[in-house]
DNA sequence: CCAAAAGTGTTAGTCGTACACCCATGT
DNA sequence: ACATGGGTGTACGACTAACACTTTTGG
């Protein structure tokens, strides 16, 4: 590679992050609005450019802090958008990541948000967003439905356990489909992915629900 | 962002491609030995840098291309790997792609060997590799075995069509198992994701066995 | 006509799905 | 005591897995 070769030059690259709680059954997502050009004043992902010196995990954490205060979030690459026009100053590759957060992290960002420009919104009232995020955001969606039926990513949204009808509700809202509790209980437990505390909590009902947790160190495995 | 921040400026995106292909139930991949440094005279696997001008996969392409002459290949993103120090030259993020091709690409490659410094190698006698090149390999591996049994990726190893002992030695070599003959035929049909074709053609047997391609635009569906 | 691999069908067990009743708590 | 959601068990059907015999060809 000849470095002073200038189609090699003025390239960057963008860390993007789809950030998604739930809350009492609505899927909500990170956004922020722009201080600066390009797009001031437009709402965005949580994003930014990575410096040459920090690993991309650790630019798009920063970027979250600076941009959120949020800290210690769980990020895990979902796509690449590698359109050459996408930002209009230069080229800029775009590495998405899928984050999910627990609602510790959701309230601390309520609590903080006159401060910042930061907010949790629903996926049904999204305002427009600001380069090609809504593509993106669009993408990521579609990946966190696969990944919630693969995989354990769900640990994330609820670090300090949950219970039954509590997941059953963001399973629903997520995949938009309802499950039959007795079967939904059997199914994510025959995974293996989880184990029952001797802690309970109240939810939706009167009789208080069983606490789970998702175990460290699984194999990913099929819940539907 | 402020484009004249010396932490923004000498980043560059390199495009990686991981290319499979089966030939007589042996996995191999597509290597290159190095004309220039860094690691002059190493084997690894077909990459370069991105013009600032193309789209990613464009630019692997055409990567794949100018160094092999191998052209019209199926390229999917499969993860990204961004140590900071991963190329000594500057600050390179790469874009890693797996492949899979079939016999005539494989064939064609053997014939121009002699005026090209590419070789498809078994999966068993790999040479050392350049930059992080074996890291990224063995990352391939593990999603091409995901990817054989949850998608149809298998179409671009076969575009003209298969016969079931021949495709069955493609999914033991790489998942390295086996399995019962019968019932494979049975799961592989009832994935819908394939048809019979009224061609036939002798694999190992005496007898001919029948050919059967993927269909196109399938939705995907799990195999194993 | 024999060897060698291709093609097919049947059965048992497992897993997913549908569904009804009892339990614990707050009011 | 009753209303509300939480917890459990069972039976049926569908799919998976184990397994044996017939067919087609080349030598």
């Amino acid at each position: 590679m000849d470095v002073l070769n200038p189609r090699y030059q003025n390239q960057g690259i963008h860390v993007i992050s789809a950030i998604f709680t739930v809350d009492k059954g609505v899927t909500k997502v990170l956004i922020i609005r722009r201080k600066y050009d390009p797009y001031q004043g437009m709402w965005s992902l949580v994003s930014g450019s990575l410096y040459n010196d920090e690993e991309v995990l650790d630019g798009l954490k920063r970027e979250v802090k600076e941009k959120t205060g949020i800290e210690n979030i769980h990020l895990e690459l979902f796509d690449v958008f590698g359109a050459v026009d996408r930002s209009p100053a230069m080229r800029m590759v775009g590495l998405a990541y899928l984050g999910i957060v627990d609602k510790e992290k959701y309230h601390f960002l309520k609590e903080t948000m006159k401060t910042s420009d930061a907010d949790w919104v629903s996926l049904d009232h999204l305002p427009p967003l600001a380069f090609d995020h809504a593509l993106i955001l669009e993408k990521a969606k579609e990946v966190l439905s696969v990944r919630i039926r693969k995989t354990d990513i769900l640990k994330h949204l609820y670090p300090n356990g949950f219970t039954m009808p509590e997941i059953q509700k963001v399973y629903e809202s997520i995949l938009k489909k309802t499950f039959d509790r007795r079967n939904f209980r059997k199914k994510l437990l025959s995974t293996g992915m989880i184990e029952e505390t001797s802690r309970v909590e109240k939810f939706d009902g009167k009789k208080p629900a069983k606490i789970y947790i998702f175990k460290e160190n699984m194999e990913d495995r099929d819940v539907f």
